[in-house]
DNA sequence: TCGAGTGATACCTTTTGCGAATCATGTTTT
DNA sequence: AAAACATGATTCGCAAAAGGTATCACTCGA
């Protein structure tokens, strides 16, 4: 096999045809590098330069080689390079979970900073509940996720990337739709209240029934997702309880209403969660970029 | 700038992911192995292999990595068999020049032996009356034509590939498109003749000069291409000799006629002719081509 | 015919790479 | 808890490869 100075020598030589320049180029003397390129012909099988004692010609195998061998210096340049990236984390893959709802207003900003500050990175996104997140962050196949507590904060480190109010969401025709204030626990007091699924959607089931404590209204669903339950009530199944982004949902039929206690420090918490264990510098580097006020972070 | 050598090592011990093994793989034994990751890894700038006492882990820098280490590989290995090939003819460019009429009954099959038996084989193709080829051939712009005599056989090596008679051409309703015989010099005695540019295209105007010898018809017209001849006799503007093969032209309103003395042996010839000096392999590889009986040669 | 220019060769020195033995350290076994 | 084992890193001596200097062989132009 040949050796890669044995490329860069045929390349300078092909580029000057004149094996004196080429080995100045190459801060070399002429006598090895003729060495070096009879070498790379006899591993090559096959001659590369026609050169009779006056000047030097590429052959048509020459011809064919020169483009392979550019090709290969170049991708030596590039395999160097990438390799630093990645290690210094301006390359590679995030494997990034998030909520349907986390989607909103948290993850096209996050996909817009990433793609504008680390070009070089992939990103694979993966739709999944917070319980299956922190499942595939436990077992190394995601290296990110956008999800709500409660979740394992041994194996898990997390910091708040979005905070929000919680507010009630009612049909258009509903009686609360027209109230203009703050709604109370106690309006919800007669109401068929939708609510969560203690188990796959727990954050909101737990601050519905916070909120709801010593009120006893009809819980009726238990359902997962956000857009599901504001789909419920535009159909009019019941009132509900989401996180405000839910207003971008963009579903029609249903009044978003503000609730006392919920309007200046907002409950609803998304947070960015990872693996303690992971070393990964890309996770630290996107991680730094929540750092950033223009992320919409701590503010809705 | 790192080594051929420790591109290999690298790719051995990230496929086995043990020191030992690896170096067994490469006939050598584990300690030089260690000391070629190494020298890469300072060489690259960056970790690539994750090695605790007892296991060995690639890093997402080493990951990315080595799959620029085996393209880089990859391209060793073809860049070896592609230079061999163009030196032995089995790849490289052919350019090709060629006259309108040659092609209907002789471009057509070679290329298609040429695609079928030197598929890594690229032609460039270039339309040039024989004048222009032979200009081409000289200036080393073209590696082969197919022309017509004559050109000089002093720089200029030849060889015949097709021959064929020749044949009149008359408009469908002239009198001699009914003449259910051979045609002799004779029955142009008092046509309309149109012939051809005694310099671009000497050939089929000596043709038609020694057919008519002793006949003396009104020659018209002094035209370059063989279609622009037929479209001048469908028009009606006169009658002219063309090559057989002209036939397949397809143009509609004309007739072709035997001529006595061309039938058997077909005076017109066509030629691959080539510069003598050329060495390029895959010229004579191209050449070879014209031995085999499945080519369309001395045969109409 | 001679001198300038060019690539190849001979010979020597320096650098690089390999291999055997050994070390350091973590894991498994007793 | 200690010994045996497994595994990658280190040391050192020798051999192979690469580079440098001097020189040769050859061609071309004055």
């Amino acid at each position: 096999m040949f050796s890669l100075d044995q490329i860069s020598a045929f390349v300078a030589v092909a580029e000057e045809l004149h094996f004196g320049r080429a080995a100045e180029r190459l801060n070399m003397t002429q006598p090895p590098l003729s060495r070096q390129v009879q070498k790379l012909e006899r591993a090559v099988g096959a001659r590369l330069l026609e050169r009779d004692n006056r000047r030097v010609a590429l052959t048509d195998a020459g011809q064919a080689f020169l483009a392979e061998a550019r090709r290969l210096l170049a991708l030596v340049e590039t395999a160097s390079d990438l390799a630093r990236r990645v290690e210094g984390g301006a390359a590679g893959t995030l494997r990034l979970g998030f909520t349907a709802v986390s989607a909103i207003r948290t993850l096209g900003p996050l996909l817009r900073r990433m793609s504008e500050e680390l070009p070089g990175v992939d990103v694979i996104l993966h739709e999944r509940v917070t319980p299956a997140q922190v499942d595939g962050l436990l077992r190394g196949e995601l290296d990110l996720g956008l999800g709500r507590p409660p979740f394992d904060s041994l194996a898990l480190d997390s910091r708040v990337v979005f905070r929000e109010p919680l507010c009630a969401v009612v049909p258009a025709d509903h009686r609360l739709a027209t109230a203009d204030r703050a709604l109370t626990p106690a309006d919800f007091s007669n109401e068929q209240v939708i609510s969560y699924s203690p188990t796959q959607a727990r954050y909101f089931h737990e601050l519905t029934v916070r909120f709801l404590t010593n009120v006893h209204p009809r819980i009726e669903q238990r359902v997962q997702q956000i857009l599901t339950v504001v789909l419920l009530v535009a159909a009019g199944r019941g009132v509900a309880l989401v996180p405000a982004s839910a207003r971008s949902l963009g579903v029609q039929g249903v009044v978003y209403c503000d609730l006392v206690d919920s309007t200046e420090a907002g409950p609803v918490e998304l947070h960015a969660i990872w693996n303690r264990e992971s070393t990964s510098p890309l996770l630290h580097r996107v991680l730094r970029l929540f750092d950033d006020p223009v992320m919409p972070s701590e503010h809705q």
